[in-house]
DNA sequence: ATAATAATTATTTTGTCAATCATTCAGCTG
DNA sequence: CAGCTGAATGATTGACAAAATAATTATTAT
Protein backbone atom coordinates (compact mmCIF):
# COMPACT_ATOMS: atom_id res chain seq x y z
CA UNK A 1 0.00 0.00 0.00
CA UNK A 2 1.33 3.31 -0.58
CA UNK A 3 2.48 5.24 2.24
CA UNK A 4 1.50 8.73 3.33
CA UNK A 5 4.36 10.91 3.98
CA UNK A 6 7.20 12.03 2.06
CA UNK A 7 5.41 14.72 -0.29
CA UNK A 8 8.55 15.48 -1.88
CA UNK A 9 9.50 12.13 -3.21
CA UNK A 10 5.96 12.19 -4.76
CA UNK A 11 6.20 15.27 -6.73
CA UNK A 12 9.90 13.87 -7.60
CA UNK A 13 8.58 11.02 -9.30
CA UNK A 14 5.49 13.12 -10.67
CA UNK A 15 7.68 15.36 -12.49
CA UNK A 16 9.96 12.81 -13.79
CA UNK A 17 6.96 10.70 -14.72
CA UNK A 18 5.68 13.64 -16.78
CA UNK A 19 8.74 14.79 -18.42
CA UNK A 20 8.69 11.35 -20.17
CA UNK A 21 4.88 10.71 -20.56
CA UNK A 22 5.03 14.35 -22.49
CA UNK A 23 7.67 13.86 -24.62
CA UNK A 24 7.57 9.44 -25.11
CA UNK A 25 3.14 8.94 -24.34
CA UNK A 26 1.87 7.05 -21.71
CA UNK A 27 2.52 3.69 -23.32
CA UNK A 28 5.76 4.29 -24.28
CA UNK A 29 6.94 5.30 -20.93
CA UNK A 30 7.95 2.54 -18.35
CA UNK A 31 7.89 2.63 -14.70
CA UNK A 32 11.73 1.53 -14.72
CA UNK A 33 12.25 4.58 -16.93
CA UNK A 34 10.36 7.62 -14.57
CA UNK A 35 11.99 5.24 -11.87
CA UNK A 36 15.82 5.84 -13.48
CA UNK A 37 15.26 9.24 -13.83
CA UNK A 38 14.39 9.54 -9.98
CA UNK A 39 17.73 7.39 -9.21
CA UNK A 40 15.63 4.64 -7.55
CA UNK A 41 14.32 1.35 -7.95
CA UNK A 42 10.88 0.45 -9.61
CA UNK A 43 9.43 -0.89 -7.26
CA UNK A 44 9.51 1.97 -4.99
CA UNK A 45 7.73 3.56 -7.10
CA UNK A 46 4.64 1.84 -5.80
CA UNK A 47 5.31 3.28 -2.13
CA UNK A 48 4.06 6.27 -3.63
CA UNK A 49 1.39 5.27 -6.28
CA UNK A 50 -0.58 2.49 -6.68
CA UNK A 51 -0.08 1.84 -10.06
CA UNK A 52 0.61 3.41 -13.66
CA UNK A 53 -2.18 5.01 -14.04
CA UNK A 54 -2.67 6.77 -11.14
CA UNK A 55 -0.06 8.48 -12.24
CA UNK A 56 -1.23 9.42 -15.05
CA UNK A 57 -4.21 11.00 -13.17
CA UNK A 58 -1.77 12.28 -10.72
CA UNK A 59 -0.38 14.13 -14.01
CA UNK A 60 -3.72 15.28 -15.29
CA UNK A 61 -5.00 16.66 -12.13
CA UNK A 62 -2.41 18.55 -11.50
CA UNK A 63 -2.57 20.38 -14.64
CA UNK A 64 -5.96 20.73 -14.30
CA UNK A 65 -5.53 22.25 -11.20
CA UNK A 66 -3.59 25.21 -13.18
CA UNK A 67 -6.00 25.75 -15.56
CA UNK A 68 -8.73 26.03 -12.90
CA UNK A 69 -6.58 28.39 -11.08
CA UNK A 70 -6.62 30.77 -14.12
CA UNK A 71 -10.52 29.91 -14.29
CA UNK A 72 -10.47 31.12 -10.74
CA UNK A 73 -8.64 34.42 -11.45
CA UNK A 74 -10.69 34.98 -14.48
CA UNK A 75 -13.81 34.52 -12.26
CA UNK A 76 -12.69 36.48 -9.50
CA UNK A 77 -11.70 39.87 -12.14
CA UNK A 78 -14.86 41.51 -11.22
CA UNK A 79 -13.65 44.62 -12.78
CA UNK A 80 -14.39 43.18 -16.50
CA UNK A 81 -17.84 42.20 -17.76
CA UNK A 82 -19.17 39.00 -16.65
CA UNK A 83 -20.34 38.04 -20.81
CA UNK A 84 -16.48 39.10 -21.58
CA UNK A 85 -15.36 36.79 -18.82
CA UNK A 86 -17.31 33.72 -19.84
CA UNK A 87 -16.25 34.09 -23.44
CA UNK A 88 -12.30 34.12 -22.26
CA UNK A 89 -13.20 31.05 -20.20
CA UNK A 90 -14.83 29.27 -23.42
CA UNK A 91 -12.13 30.63 -26.16
CA UNK A 92 -9.32 29.68 -23.39
CA UNK A 93 -10.61 26.12 -23.28
CA UNK A 94 -11.02 25.63 -27.11
CA UNK A 95 -7.30 27.06 -27.62
CA UNK A 96 -5.86 24.70 -24.94
CA UNK A 97 -7.39 21.74 -26.45
CA UNK A 98 -6.15 22.80 -29.73
CA UNK A 99 -3.03 23.17 -28.58
CA UNK A 100 -2.98 19.69 -26.83
CA UNK A 101 -4.63 18.01 -30.06
CA UNK A 102 -2.04 19.97 -32.72
CA UNK A 103 1.54 20.17 -30.77
CA UNK A 104 3.65 16.52 -30.58
CA UNK A 105 3.27 16.47 -27.05
CA UNK A 106 0.92 13.31 -26.02
CA UNK A 107 -1.67 15.06 -24.27
CA UNK A 108 -4.25 13.26 -26.09
CA UNK A 109 -3.12 10.18 -25.58
CA UNK A 110 -3.52 10.96 -21.84
CA UNK A 111 -6.70 11.87 -22.35
CA UNK A 112 -8.03 9.05 -24.18
CA UNK A 113 -6.34 6.56 -21.83
CA UNK A 114 -8.21 9.09 -19.06
CA UNK A 115 -11.31 8.72 -20.62
CA UNK A 116 -10.93 5.13 -21.16
CA UNK A 117 -10.08 4.20 -17.40
CA UNK A 118 -11.13 6.81 -15.46
CA UNK A 119 -14.24 8.34 -16.72
CA UNK A 120 -15.07 9.92 -13.63
CA UNK A 121 -12.22 12.48 -14.15
CA UNK A 122 -13.59 14.02 -17.01
CA UNK A 123 -16.85 14.14 -15.19
CA UNK A 124 -15.42 15.76 -11.47
CA UNK A 125 -13.19 17.81 -13.94
CA UNK A 126 -16.17 19.66 -15.42
CA UNK A 127 -18.30 19.95 -12.62
CA UNK A 128 -15.15 21.70 -11.47
CA UNK A 129 -15.64 24.32 -14.62
CA UNK A 130 -18.75 24.94 -13.83
CA UNK A 131 -18.13 26.05 -10.65
CA UNK A 132 -16.43 28.92 -11.51
CA UNK A 133 -19.18 29.58 -14.79
CA UNK A 134 -21.79 30.01 -12.33
CA UNK A 135 -19.76 32.00 -10.34
CA UNK A 136 -19.44 34.43 -13.13
CA UNK A 137 -22.91 33.97 -14.01
CA UNK A 138 -24.36 35.23 -10.82
CA UNK A 139 -22.33 38.06 -10.48
CA UNK A 140 -23.67 39.10 -13.84
CA UNK A 141 -26.64 38.55 -12.22
CA UNK A 142 -26.11 40.86 -9.33
CA UNK A 143 -24.46 43.66 -11.85
CA UNK A 144 -28.00 43.51 -13.73
CA UNK A 145 -25.77 42.33 -16.81
CA UNK A 146 -27.72 39.07 -17.48
CA UNK A 147 -31.66 38.70 -17.47
CA UNK A 148 -32.01 34.11 -16.96
CA UNK A 149 -35.07 32.78 -17.17
CA UNK A 150 -33.81 29.66 -15.57
CA UNK A 151 -31.61 28.59 -12.69
CA UNK A 152 -27.95 29.55 -12.62
CA UNK A 153 -26.91 26.02 -12.74
CA UNK A 154 -28.67 24.66 -15.39
CA UNK A 155 -28.06 27.74 -17.20
CA UNK A 156 -23.87 26.97 -16.66
CA UNK A 157 -24.64 22.89 -17.27
CA UNK A 158 -26.43 24.45 -20.74
CA UNK A 159 -23.09 26.28 -21.46
CA UNK A 160 -20.98 23.85 -21.17
CA UNK A 161 -23.53 21.42 -23.38
CA UNK A 162 -23.31 24.22 -26.37
CA UNK A 163 -19.50 24.22 -25.84
CA UNK A 164 -19.00 20.17 -26.04
CA UNK A 165 -17.80 20.67 -29.55
CA UNK A 166 -14.68 22.64 -28.41
CA UNK A 167 -13.75 20.12 -26.31
CA UNK A 168 -14.25 17.14 -27.91
CA UNK A 169 -11.14 15.84 -29.73
CA UNK A 170 -12.84 14.55 -32.72
CA UNK A 171 -13.65 18.39 -33.90
CA UNK A 172 -9.88 19.42 -32.39
CA UNK A 173 -8.32 17.29 -34.63
CA UNK A 174 -10.22 17.16 -37.75
CA UNK A 175 -11.52 21.32 -37.85
CA UNK A 176 -8.87 24.11 -38.67
CA UNK A 177 -8.26 26.42 -35.56
CA UNK A 178 -9.89 29.05 -37.27
CA UNK A 179 -13.12 27.37 -37.93
CA UNK A 180 -13.17 26.64 -34.49
CA UNK A 181 -12.76 30.05 -33.71
CA UNK A 182 -15.55 31.43 -36.17
CA UNK A 183 -18.04 28.73 -34.86
CA UNK A 184 -17.37 29.77 -30.57
CA UNK A 185 -17.89 33.23 -31.87
CA UNK A 186 -21.18 32.47 -33.91
CA UNK A 187 -22.41 30.16 -30.74
CA UNK A 188 -21.50 32.70 -28.46
CA UNK A 189 -23.41 35.30 -29.90
CA UNK A 190 -26.61 33.29 -29.98
CA UNK A 191 -26.22 31.96 -26.43
CA UNK A 192 -25.51 35.99 -25.25
CA UNK A 193 -27.96 37.04 -27.03
CA UNK A 194 -30.17 34.85 -24.84
CA UNK A 195 -28.84 35.56 -22.08
CA UNK A 196 -28.78 39.68 -21.93
CA UNK A 197 -32.26 40.17 -23.63
CA UNK A 198 -35.00 41.70 -21.28
CA UNK B 1 -15.57 1.03 -64.70
CA UNK B 2 -19.22 1.02 -63.42
CA UNK B 3 -21.68 0.70 -66.12
CA UNK B 4 -24.15 3.34 -66.06
CA UNK B 5 -27.48 1.14 -66.86
CA UNK B 6 -29.85 -1.40 -64.90
CA UNK B 7 -30.56 0.99 -61.93
CA UNK B 8 -32.27 -2.56 -60.77
CA UNK B 9 -29.66 -4.56 -59.90
CA UNK B 10 -27.24 -1.43 -58.32
CA UNK B 11 -30.73 -1.55 -55.80
CA UNK B 12 -31.28 -5.37 -55.47
CA UNK B 13 -27.04 -4.97 -54.45
CA UNK B 14 -27.76 -2.68 -52.08
CA UNK B 15 -30.66 -4.07 -50.53
CA UNK B 16 -28.46 -6.87 -50.14
CA UNK B 17 -25.54 -5.39 -48.92
CA UNK B 18 -27.53 -3.50 -46.33
CA UNK B 19 -29.10 -6.50 -44.66
CA UNK B 20 -26.00 -8.16 -44.21
CA UNK B 21 -24.36 -5.03 -43.21
CA UNK B 22 -26.89 -3.79 -40.52
CA UNK B 23 -26.75 -7.50 -39.28
CA UNK B 24 -22.90 -8.52 -39.09
CA UNK B 25 -21.30 -5.36 -39.77
CA UNK B 26 -19.29 -3.83 -42.38
CA UNK B 27 -15.98 -5.70 -41.92
CA UNK B 28 -17.47 -8.73 -41.34
CA UNK B 29 -19.98 -8.81 -44.16
CA UNK B 30 -17.61 -9.65 -47.74
CA UNK B 31 -18.35 -9.01 -51.34
CA UNK B 32 -18.83 -12.67 -52.12
CA UNK B 33 -21.66 -13.10 -49.43
CA UNK B 34 -23.71 -9.65 -50.62
CA UNK B 35 -23.08 -11.51 -54.17
CA UNK B 36 -24.29 -14.95 -52.96
CA UNK B 37 -27.59 -13.50 -51.61
CA UNK B 38 -27.79 -11.45 -55.35
CA UNK B 39 -27.39 -14.72 -57.29
CA UNK B 40 -24.64 -13.20 -58.83
CA UNK B 41 -20.68 -13.69 -58.87
CA UNK B 42 -18.47 -11.71 -56.67
CA UNK B 43 -16.36 -9.89 -59.60
CA UNK B 44 -19.44 -8.97 -61.10
CA UNK B 45 -20.65 -6.58 -58.33
CA UNK B 46 -17.36 -4.19 -59.70
CA UNK B 47 -19.75 -3.44 -62.92
CA UNK B 48 -22.25 -1.97 -60.63
CA UNK B 49 -19.79 -0.18 -57.46
CA UNK B 50 -16.26 0.73 -57.75
CA UNK B 51 -15.55 -0.88 -54.62
CA UNK B 52 -17.25 -2.13 -51.24
CA UNK B 53 -16.25 1.74 -49.22
CA UNK B 54 -18.52 3.25 -52.73
CA UNK B 55 -21.45 0.69 -51.63
CA UNK B 56 -21.22 1.33 -47.58
CA UNK B 57 -21.09 5.56 -48.81
CA UNK B 58 -24.47 4.51 -50.84
CA UNK B 59 -25.83 2.78 -48.22
CA UNK B 60 -25.39 5.76 -45.90
CA UNK B 61 -26.49 8.03 -48.35
CA UNK B 62 -29.69 6.50 -48.96
CA UNK B 63 -30.35 6.14 -45.41
CA UNK B 64 -29.63 10.06 -44.74
CA UNK B 65 -32.31 10.66 -47.86
CA UNK B 66 -35.01 9.50 -45.98
CA UNK B 67 -33.77 11.05 -42.83
CA UNK B 68 -34.10 14.33 -45.06
CA UNK B 69 -37.49 13.56 -46.58
CA UNK B 70 -38.28 14.09 -42.84
CA UNK B 71 -36.55 17.18 -42.62
CA UNK B 72 -37.82 18.09 -45.48
CA UNK B 73 -41.61 17.43 -44.17
CA UNK B 74 -41.10 19.20 -41.38
CA UNK B 75 -39.80 22.55 -43.09
CA UNK B 76 -42.97 22.32 -45.02
CA UNK B 77 -45.16 21.98 -42.39
CA UNK B 78 -46.13 25.62 -41.48
CA UNK B 79 -49.01 25.15 -39.56
CA UNK B 80 -46.90 24.32 -36.61
CA UNK B 81 -44.85 27.59 -34.76
CA UNK B 82 -41.09 27.22 -35.95
CA UNK B 83 -39.61 27.11 -32.65
CA UNK B 84 -41.47 23.70 -31.78
CA UNK B 85 -40.25 22.20 -35.56
CA UNK B 86 -36.50 23.33 -34.94
CA UNK B 87 -36.72 21.55 -31.50
CA UNK B 88 -38.71 18.50 -33.52
CA UNK B 89 -35.68 18.28 -35.72
CA UNK B 90 -32.58 18.69 -33.14
CA UNK B 91 -34.95 15.74 -30.40
CA UNK B 92 -35.18 13.55 -33.71
CA UNK B 93 -31.22 13.78 -34.24
CA UNK B 94 -31.27 12.63 -30.92
CA UNK B 95 -32.98 9.77 -30.87
CA UNK B 96 -31.82 8.63 -33.93
CA UNK B 97 -28.34 8.70 -32.80
CA UNK B 98 -28.95 7.15 -29.77
CA UNK B 99 -30.63 4.49 -31.60
CA UNK B 100 -27.91 3.76 -33.47
CA UNK B 101 -25.16 3.63 -31.04
CA UNK B 102 -27.49 1.64 -28.71
CA UNK B 103 -29.47 -1.10 -30.85
CA UNK B 104 -27.34 -3.70 -32.21
CA UNK B 105 -27.73 -2.54 -35.78
CA UNK B 106 -24.30 -1.76 -36.79
CA UNK B 107 -24.73 1.52 -37.86
CA UNK B 108 -22.25 3.15 -35.40
CA UNK B 109 -19.12 0.85 -37.20
CA UNK B 110 -20.47 2.77 -40.81
CA UNK B 111 -20.35 6.09 -39.19
CA UNK B 112 -16.88 5.25 -38.25
CA UNK B 113 -16.00 3.88 -41.40
CA UNK B 114 -17.67 7.07 -43.37
CA UNK B 115 -15.84 9.25 -40.90
CA UNK B 116 -12.33 7.75 -41.78
CA UNK B 117 -12.86 7.09 -45.02
CA UNK B 118 -15.02 9.39 -46.76
CA UNK B 119 -15.16 12.47 -44.46
CA UNK B 120 -16.37 14.69 -46.93
CA UNK B 121 -20.17 12.60 -46.88
CA UNK B 122 -20.65 13.99 -42.94
CA UNK B 123 -20.06 17.70 -44.40
CA UNK B 124 -22.46 17.37 -46.71
CA UNK B 125 -24.75 15.76 -44.78
CA UNK B 126 -24.35 18.76 -42.11
CA UNK B 127 -24.91 21.32 -45.25
CA UNK B 128 -28.11 19.25 -46.40
CA UNK B 129 -29.60 19.43 -42.65
CA UNK B 130 -28.53 23.38 -42.56
CA UNK B 131 -30.85 23.81 -45.60
CA UNK B 132 -33.99 22.87 -43.76
CA UNK B 133 -33.22 24.65 -40.19
CA UNK B 134 -32.51 27.73 -42.49
CA UNK B 135 -35.77 27.26 -43.92
CA UNK B 136 -37.85 27.28 -41.11
CA UNK B 137 -35.69 30.20 -39.46
CA UNK B 138 -36.57 31.87 -42.47
CA UNK B 139 -40.33 31.64 -42.19
CA UNK B 140 -40.09 31.99 -37.78
CA UNK B 141 -38.61 35.31 -39.23
CA UNK B 142 -41.61 36.04 -42.00
CA UNK B 143 -43.57 35.02 -39.37
CA UNK B 144 -42.45 37.75 -36.27
CA UNK B 145 -41.56 34.13 -34.39
CA UNK B 146 -37.98 35.18 -34.46
CA UNK B 147 -35.73 38.19 -33.84
CA UNK B 148 -32.33 37.56 -35.32
CA UNK B 149 -29.00 39.53 -34.75
CA UNK B 150 -27.38 37.45 -37.39
CA UNK B 151 -27.75 36.48 -40.88
CA UNK B 152 -30.00 33.36 -40.74
CA UNK B 153 -27.26 31.09 -42.41
CA UNK B 154 -24.58 32.46 -39.35
CA UNK B 155 -27.73 31.43 -37.12
CA UNK B 156 -28.42 27.79 -38.57
CA UNK B 157 -24.70 27.22 -38.47
CA UNK B 158 -24.42 28.03 -34.86
CA UNK B 159 -27.67 25.82 -33.53
CA UNK B 160 -25.85 22.85 -35.28
CA UNK B 161 -22.62 23.65 -33.36
CA UNK B 162 -24.21 24.24 -30.37
CA UNK B 163 -26.14 20.92 -30.90
CA UNK B 164 -23.01 19.08 -32.10
CA UNK B 165 -22.60 16.78 -28.40
CA UNK B 166 -26.27 15.46 -29.52
CA UNK B 167 -24.88 13.80 -32.50
CA UNK B 168 -21.40 13.16 -31.54
CA UNK B 169 -20.55 9.44 -31.13
CA UNK B 170 -19.06 9.78 -28.10
CA UNK B 171 -21.99 11.37 -26.10
CA UNK B 172 -23.91 9.16 -27.28
CA UNK B 173 -22.25 5.90 -26.48
CA UNK B 174 -21.49 7.30 -23.17
CA UNK B 175 -24.23 9.10 -21.23
CA UNK B 176 -27.65 7.96 -21.04
CA UNK B 177 -30.68 9.33 -23.60
CA UNK B 178 -32.70 10.41 -20.04
CA UNK B 179 -30.11 12.86 -19.50
CA UNK B 180 -28.79 13.97 -22.90
CA UNK B 181 -32.86 14.57 -23.85
CA UNK B 182 -32.63 16.88 -20.14
CA UNK B 183 -29.43 18.78 -21.49
CA UNK B 184 -30.90 19.24 -24.97
CA UNK B 185 -34.03 21.19 -23.41
CA UNK B 186 -31.47 23.18 -21.37
CA UNK B 187 -29.94 24.20 -24.42
CA UNK B 188 -32.34 24.79 -26.45
CA UNK B 189 -34.67 26.85 -23.79
CA UNK B 190 -31.24 29.09 -23.43
CA UNK B 191 -31.10 29.42 -27.27
CA UNK B 192 -34.42 30.04 -28.17
CA UNK B 193 -34.75 32.80 -25.09
CA UNK B 194 -32.38 34.46 -27.69
CA UNK B 195 -33.74 33.81 -30.81
CA UNK B 196 -36.78 35.14 -29.34
CA UNK B 197 -35.84 38.16 -27.32
CA UNK B 198 -37.03 41.93 -28.80
C1' DA C 1 -22.18 -6.32 -74.60
C1' DT C 2 -22.89 -8.79 -70.36
C1' DA C 3 -21.93 -11.90 -67.02
C1' DA C 4 -19.47 -15.82 -64.97
C1' DT C 5 -14.96 -17.82 -63.81
C1' DA C 6 -10.28 -17.58 -62.87
C1' DA C 7 -6.20 -15.09 -61.45
C1' DT C 8 -4.01 -11.66 -58.69
C1' DT C 9 -3.16 -8.70 -55.06
C1' DA C 10 -3.99 -6.96 -50.54
C1' DT C 11 -5.37 -7.64 -46.07
C1' DT C 12 -6.42 -10.30 -41.98
C1' DT C 13 -5.62 -14.09 -39.12
C1' DT C 14 -2.96 -17.45 -36.74
C1' DG C 15 0.67 -19.40 -34.36
C1' DT C 16 4.95 -18.97 -32.21
C1' DC C 17 8.61 -17.17 -29.70
C1' DA C 18 11.05 -13.79 -27.31
C1' DA C 19 11.04 -9.61 -25.06
C1' DT C 20 9.05 -6.26 -22.32
C1' DC C 21 6.64 -4.44 -18.63
C1' DA C 22 3.60 -3.60 -14.60
C1' DT C 23 3.31 -5.28 -10.33
C1' DT C 24 4.58 -7.95 -6.10
C1' DC C 25 7.37 -9.29 -2.45
C1' DA C 26 11.03 -11.41 0.31
C1' DG C 27 14.72 -9.58 2.21
C1' DC C 28 18.57 -6.03 2.80
C1' DT C 29 20.35 -1.75 5.11
C1' DG C 30 20.96 1.84 8.28
C1' DC D 1 11.32 -0.65 12.00
C1' DA D 2 11.16 2.64 8.01
C1' DG D 3 12.83 3.03 3.49
C1' DC D 4 14.45 0.80 -0.05
C1' DT D 5 16.24 -2.83 -3.52
C1' DG D 6 16.50 -6.42 -6.91
C1' DA D 7 14.73 -10.52 -8.31
C1' DA D 8 10.52 -13.14 -9.49
C1' DT D 9 5.95 -13.41 -11.72
C1' DG D 10 2.45 -13.30 -14.81
C1' DA D 11 0.35 -10.85 -18.29
C1' DT D 12 0.87 -8.31 -22.39
C1' DT D 13 3.05 -7.05 -26.53
C1' DG D 14 5.94 -7.11 -30.80
C1' DA D 15 8.04 -9.46 -34.48
C1' DC D 16 7.66 -12.52 -37.92
C1' DA D 17 6.17 -16.01 -41.08
C1' DA D 18 2.70 -18.94 -43.03
C1' DA D 19 -1.90 -19.65 -44.15
C1' DA D 20 -6.28 -18.11 -45.11
C1' DT D 21 -9.49 -14.88 -46.48
C1' DA D 22 -11.24 -11.35 -49.10
C1' DA D 23 -11.05 -7.30 -52.45
C1' DT D 24 -10.12 -6.29 -56.98
C1' DT D 25 -8.79 -7.21 -61.84
C1' DA D 26 -8.25 -10.03 -65.97
C1' DT D 27 -9.81 -13.52 -68.83
C1' DT D 28 -13.08 -16.19 -70.97
C1' DA D 29 -17.72 -17.54 -72.56
C1' DT D 30 -22.32 -16.61 -74.11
Amino acid sequence: MTSIQNDETRDLILRAATKRILHYGYAKTTIAEIARECDMSAGNIYRFFNSKLDIAEAMARRYMETVFQEYGDIARDTSRPAMERLHNIFSSELHRGHDMASRETKTLEIARVMADNRPHVAVEQVAQARVHIETILSQGLAAGEFTLNMPIPEVASALQTAMYKFLSPESLGHTPLAQLEEQLEAVFKLISNGLTCK
